[in-house]
Formats: structure tokens, sequence, C-alpha cells
DNA sequence: GCTGTTTTTGGCAGCGCTGCCAATCCTGTT
DNA sequence: AACAGGATTGGCAGCGCTGCCAAAAACAGC
């Protein structure tokens, strides 16, 4: 309220013991309220941090405590532009805080070895538990994650085998059931249209349980759009309309996700394109506009926000170690 | 890679100096290419290192260190539903990461009481700094903040003082030029749909200048709608109909940002009113799907990830107090 | 070969806290 | 009033690392 502290010498606890008049040990269980004292122990301890404005140190007490920090959490995502890592962290953020444990992020920007690096840095702060995105990754990062001697969970994909804890759903089924509902309807010119799949395994995935779908109908994807960079529904824009310029004839197109997919719906009605009648469109996540838009898109709501909290309860009590939260396809209207 | 260590003990900065036969100063030199050493004392160490899989612990370095750990930065934002935080946080990850700063993120949920009780959690980290969002903020707060010892860094919001530095743009005067551009363009009857203002203080910010400017050119707000809970297209759809019902002779409205103005687009075409004819519709933030509507929306462009770029910058080097970053007004097609 | 640097090195205190243990203070009893 | 048994308390080592300093080694000049 006053200025800024001389810096160089925050408050610390031997102060408050001082200010109190107790002996610091006191200090500190009354802090943590752990182990006995008195009330008016209590009483003494309160007055002097609110008079000092003592915070403790938690990089001190970590240190000292028995294991690791378990405070922290460190979490990789590939990337914070795409909704889903914001939400996969909101719903992360949300359950842990009540542990009072805070999650250290790094963004990998699907790089398997800014991933490696990444989890080096965060695991240097010795936190609770290290959590990944999906299941591929650097042999070194695998590595570091064992030795680390923290709980490991990887989110949002199943398919596959994990390192410990495993919390998401199988993005080949996702891909197998999209399929299927297209088939379903009737659409048989179907292509697909997504962004990079090298650097997006999980949407390989999922083209890969739809594919497989597909051919087990006897069919076949009729074309396929890959673009470069980032999803957007600018892309997904662009995409439809090369793609349609080059296979006029598709009665279904397949999205790698929801904004690929409003970009496509943009593009149709731009086109005056009749939605599912000339062309159907699935997407993919459930984002909030697709419920509003004046057909509803069709597409595979995921777990986000509830594969966040389940992997932050896999943190604090030992859960079981592969959780698969499911997803549910909502039919909606443009396929 | 062979499983697990026996947990309890990970390896230390004493193992790999024995391991590599030199002393525990010398490994920490190398380590942190800090004071003078042997090439030969360096490869003994690397070599050491590699062996053990030693991971250093910053928690006992940043304890020993000089001042605060300075090598992770505490953030809190309101929310990360809304995309604007998610871009800040890129911006900041993304710049921090090269100087290799952690960030520890909070989420308020846009209740001051938590941002003081997260942002005391966040300090006793020791982080190198403080990132917040907005001006406003509990005394308390700005009291922790200030005895904290580090570097505060408020952004987004450049409409007020700030505790130390403040990165952003101003909100009161993007919400004067967006009314500006309305009158300009020939609106008269124009209203305003948002979501919670006592929760998205910035919102109110906007609308405040939106009506100051209103009033310069002799009009008021002719109709508002504002919607609990957090905006979103749903949000914005239901908001422009009830709206119109209420009063049908509107020309123009003013949205809280994009998501529930991209709502009140899909109002309009679900119900078939001509755009901007009919009503314009205008935003605010320049999201990515913005610019690929069949009709471009009418927005402000704000620069969020510039922002969590300088404030990054802020922490990092001296840089200036306050940067406002300024805004761009799209004249888009929908107003 | 010997002194006067300069570079490289290891020992050790101490960062702020917690865990352990022994000392002290209470109770209620006999 | 003296005493057992529990509640409460303070001292101190030590968590893993870094900074400081003095010792040791390497090199320089004569």
């Amino acid at each position: 309220m006053d200025g800024f502290q001389p810096p160089g010498r925050l408050v610390t606890l031997t102060d408050v013991a001082r200010e109190a008049g107790v002996g610091e040990s006191t200090v500190s269980r009354v802090l943590r309220n752990h182990g006995s004292y008195s009330k008016r122990a209590g009483e003494r301890v309160a007055e002097a941090v609110a008079r000092l404005g003592y915070v403790p140190n938690r990089l001190a007490g970590s240190l000292a405590g028995p294991g690791a920090s378990a405070q922290l959490a460190g979490v990789i995502v590939p990337s914070l532009a795409n909704v889903v890592f914001p939400d996969l962290l909101r719903g992360l953020t949300g359950a842990l805080d009540a542990a009072g444990i805070r999650c250290v992020i790094g963004v990998s920007d699907y790089d398997p070895d800014r991933e490696e690096a990444l989890a080096a840095a965060l695991l240097s702060w010795r936190p609770a538990a290290l959590l990944l995105t999906g299941l591929e990754h650097n042999p070194g990062t695998v590595a570091l994650a064992k030795a680390g001697g923290v709980r490991v969970v990887e989110m949002i994909d199943t398919d596959g085998a994990g390192i410990d804890a495993v919390v998401g759903f199988s993005n080949r089924a996702v891909g197998a059931a999209s399929a299927r509902h297209l088939v379903a309807r009737g659409y048989r010119r179907i292509a697909y249209l997504g962004h990079d799949l090298q650097v997006d395994l999980r949407a390989a995935k999922r083209l890969a349980g739809f594919e497989a779908a597909l051919g087990e109908a006897g069919l076949s994807l009729q074309g396929q759009e890959i673009r470069s960079g980032p999803s957007s529904p600018g892309s997904g824009r662009a995409g439809l309309e090369a793609l349609l310029a080059r296979h006029p004839d598709l009665d279904a197109v397949y999205f790698s996700n929801d904004d690929m997919a409003l970009g496509g719906y943009f593009a149709c009605l731009a086109a005056g394109l009749s939605v599912p009648g000339r062309i159907a469109l699935f997407g993919f996540n459930g984002l909030d506009f697709a419920a509003a838009m004046p057909q509803p898109l069709s597409t595979v709501r995921t777990p986000r926000l509830e594969i966040g909290r389940q992997a932050a309860a896999c943190l604090i009590g030992e859960g079981p170690k592969t959780i698969d939260l499911g997803f549910e396809l909502i039919e909606g209207a443009t396929a």
C-alpha cells in the first residue's frame, strides 16, 4: 500500500516468529494447520502474518518437505490456438485449484522435440505430475517422464498404450462413428478436409477410423484436401472451395474439426449451395457455435472439460489407469 | 528407460559431482555455463549428467539464487472460455519461453476475491512477475502485488491507472470508434447486446465509450439486452431474437464481442433478415471466423497476441511502463 | 628454476522452510 | 504437594542448490 518493499528481502517465516514471539516451528504448524498448537499461538501468528504481510515461500517449503513439490502440475499442450486445449486447461485448473495445485504450462507447437525440452524444464520444478497431450512422444520424453518420479497423465487420446495414466476417448472410434453416420444418411461421395496430419496425430487417427468404417461399407474417400497451417474457419472455407472445384460431385465432407466445418458452411452460404441437400457437412468437437447455427452442425461432441477434470482427479487420488470418457454424436442438420 | 526409479530419491547435483569426479561447484558452473571451467570438466560433467539422467531441481536453485525465482511468471486470467485469454497466454508463453520462463496460471472466474487468493498463491512461488488482467482489483490484491517484490503487468486495458506496467489498448476508445463507425454509416436506431457487465468490466468500458460517442452525435442507445452467463454464439442468437422482438425498429446492434455477433448473424440468417440492409451487426475482437463469414463481420481487431508478447518483454527487459497497442477497426460487410 | 599472475577448483555457509526430537508446560491424580 | 501423561513448544539439521572464498593448478615472464 505504501510503495514497494526495499527489494532484496521479503518477510520470512523467521520474521513472523520473531514478531509473534513464538518459535519457527510453531509458525509453521499454525500456517499449515498441522500438528497441535494452542489457540493463543494461533492468534498471535495470525496477527503477525497480517501485520507483516507475510507470503510463505513454497520454493523453500517444497524443498524442505518430503518428496516432490506436490503443489505444481506441469502441463504440456500442443497449442493454445485450438479451443480444445484451453478447454482442457479449464477443466484441469478448475479441479486442481480446489487441491491447491497450480498448473505450469508449456506449449509444444506440435513439435516432439519441443515437447521433450518442455518436459525437462517442467520436471525441474519437481511437479506432482506431468500432463501430456496424446500418446506419441519422443523416447527421451518418455524416459524423462518415467524417471521423473511423478505421476504422468496423457490426455485426449486412448488409441494406444500410455506411460502411466490415460484420460480421453478413442479418436479412431470418433472417425468411425462419423463415417457410419454419413453412410447411414445415404451419403456416398464423401471427401475429407483437414489441416496438417503429420502434425495433428489425433486428426490422423480420426481419419483412419473414418476410412476404415467407410471401407466396411464398401466405400472409400472420394477426395481429400489437406491444408497446411492450423485449422481455422478461413482455412475451411478456402479448402471447401478448392475441394468442390476439384470434385464437383461430392455429396458430403468430413472436416477435421468444427472450425474448419464452420468455414465450409460459410463457403456454402456464399456460393448458395444448399446444406445438406447439395452437400452435407460433418465436423468434430461440438463447439459452442455449432448449436447456434441456423442449421445446427452435425458433429461429435468431445468431453474436453471432463478430460481435464478427470486428469486432475488422477493426480489427486489414485484413480484408474485408463479412463475412456467416450463422445457424443450430434446429429445436427448439416449431415 | 528401464522402469521407474526407486521413488523417494532423485538424482542430485551431488550425485553428478561424485559420478564425474569433480566438486559440486564445478557441476553447478558447467550446468549453468557460468564462471570458468576447463573443457575436461565440462565433458565429464556432461557425461555424468547423461549417464545419471540428472534433472536439476529449480526449487533448490531458485531458493539458493539471488532474489526471487525469476524463472516463473504468475498469470491470472478471468477465464479460459473466451478466446481472448488463451490468445494472451499464447503470446506470453511464446515470448517467455525463449527466456526460459514458465507461466503458472490461475483462473479467477471474474471474481476479485478469487483473484486475490490466486495472487497470494502464485506469489508464494516467488515468480519473477505477476501478470494480471485489467486494472480493477481488490485492495488486497494491489497490496500483495506491491509487496511481492515482483514486476507487475496489467494486461488488456489501459483506461485507468496501473500498479506497475500496463499493456493493452483503450476499451473506451474501441467503443467510441465503433459508435462513430455506425453513425457515419447512417445507422440511427442502435442497440447493445452483451453479457454480464458487472463481471466483464472491459465490456462495460467499451459500452461507456460507445454511448459517449453516440451522445456526441446526438444519439442514444435505443435498446439494450444484457444476457447473464458467459458470452457465446448461442447467447448472441437468443439475445438478438429477444432484442428484435422488443425493438422491431432497430437498424444496428453493437455486440459485446464477435462470439455474440456470430450468434446474431445466425439469428438473422435463420429469420431471413438481410444484413446489413435490415439490420447491421458490429462485433469486437476480430476473431478468425469474422473474416471467413459470407459477409465479413464488421468488428474491431484487438492485438491479443501482441499484448502477451509485449507483456513478456516488460518482464525481461525494463520496458516502458505503459504500452498502448491500439486496435484496428475492420469495416467488414455487416455494418 | 622461481616468482607473479591467471585460471580452475572444491569446501562450505546459507537460501526459507519442514521434520524430528527433546524440553517445557499444562492438566488431572494420588 | 508431588507426579504421570498428554498437549504444546523451540532448536536444529538438512532439503538441493548457488555464491563466496581461498586453495590448487596452470601458465607467464625473467
